[in-house]
DNA sequence: TAGTGGTCTAGACCACTGG
DNA sequence: CAGTGGTCTAGACCACTAG
């Protein structure tokens, strides 16, 4: 681990222990300089991660001062990069179980091929998977992935973790790209998530790419409106 | 503006007209540091900006490739901080405006107090605003603002742009903390957005933080399920 | 093994804040 | 004015990738 990542963790430590309370001032940099053993340039990298996560804000001239947290302080989700539902699921020690509906390979449609960045002939499996969340209906996925990308994808992969599987095959994530949108609930969402006629759907479509930049996931998540939201921070550059 | 924003703003400009192409290599961060007459860890940090928003991708050893971006190269949106609706749709060209449902000063419920970080006796302004696009109904917001942070506050202010005044009032922000969801829509929702009794909304629950950590807003946008998205690329650290 | 990016340093100068 | 954080440098060492 980097020497920067250390010292944004002993610090953010230090945050949450109250250490350092809020509204007051972190020590000036020269100061971290002496006590970390380090140049200010790598304690400076150290504060922007903490900058980033909302804990702390610096002004040139005035110092670092250490922000209040509680409105997001206790958000399960650090608001990094996907690693599936089960992770999430694990660190939160929830129950969380999938019913395979459909599992097939296909020739991608128009819009497909344009997600994924692929040619027509170039096969993709179809997934839909119902998660239930501590025996509740949870969220209605419907998955598309390049089969070249995941090869000896199985049915009993399915009802555990995909993503654990792609960790197993070392491939490496880059990041995401998500659209977030309300939409009427059809049929399929009734049957499965156990919903009204009424009962509005978050739907999160998400394209995820692998190092190397080829989009390896493209999925559309309906979930229930009552069992799911989305959070995010937005911090100043 | 810095040195590395610079030479950030330059790369951009060269992968956006081709002059990289995607999936080639961007020059290695010696030859950068040449041509630009900068430190390697100048280039890097212009490197890590273009990273940041999903354009390139480094990997130690193999360099530096310069990711396919057709997904969102027509975003509006840069993903940052929010400034406000009005401003948004000035740099698009279109037409928004403003009426004034409800303006008024109170002393905050229990949960404006949390979300505000203040006291009951704290005044503040409670404010709902339907916000047209091109002549069509798009967002209904109620917003809470302590008056001591936004003083003389007005209708006509309000019928245009708070942003725009808080900008005039010297104010600097932060960061925004959001939440987003389904949900029904209500009577005031039907009225105002002239939704069907099933159409669902998009909502959308922020507070809006000043560089000293002060909560200044508290919202919650209630969109047109078929008129508004919200989008967000998540890149690995 | 050669070439790449990631990290780290020591020191410098500057912009800004606040008394 | 003194003290703060923001930027920048030149050079170093290391971890990783690929031929």
């Amino acid at each position: 681990m980097p020497k920067y990542e250390e010292i944004a963790n002993i610090l953010r430590d230090r945050i949450k222990r109250g250490v350092y309370p809020s509204d007051s001032l972190l020590p000036n940099q020269t100061d971290l300089v002496h006590e970390f053993s380090a140049s200010r340039m790598t304690i400076k990298k150290a504060i922007t991660i903490l900058s980033m996560e909302g804990l702390v804000y610096s002004r040139r001239g005035s110092g670092t001062k250490v922000l209040k947290h509680t409105f997001w302080e206790n958000e399960t989700s650090p608001f990094n990069v996907y690693h599936g539902l089960s992770k999430d699921m694990k660190e939160t020690n929830r129950a969380l179980t999938s019913e395979v509906i459909h599992f097939s390979v296909m020739f991608p449609s128009k819009n497909i091929q344009e997600k994924l960045s692929i040619e027509e002939q170039h096969p993709v499996y179809k997934i839909i998977r119902l998660r239930i969340l501590e025996d509740k209906p949870y969220v209605l996925e419907h998955t598309y992935m390049p089969t070249d990308l995941v090869p000896g994808l199985t049915d009993e992969i399915l009802k555990h973790s995909i993503y654990d599987y792609l960790g197993e095959l070392g491939v490496q994530f880059a990041g995401a790209f998500r659209n977030i949108r309300a939409a009427k609930s059809d049929q399929y969402d009734q049957k499965y998530l156990n919903c009204a006629t009424d009962d509005p759907i978050l739907e999160v479509e998400q394209v995820v790419y692998l190092e190397n930049g080829r989009p390896i996931e493209y999925s559309r998540s309906r979930n229930r409106y009552d069992q799911r939201g989305y959070s995010l921070l937005d911090v100043k550059a």
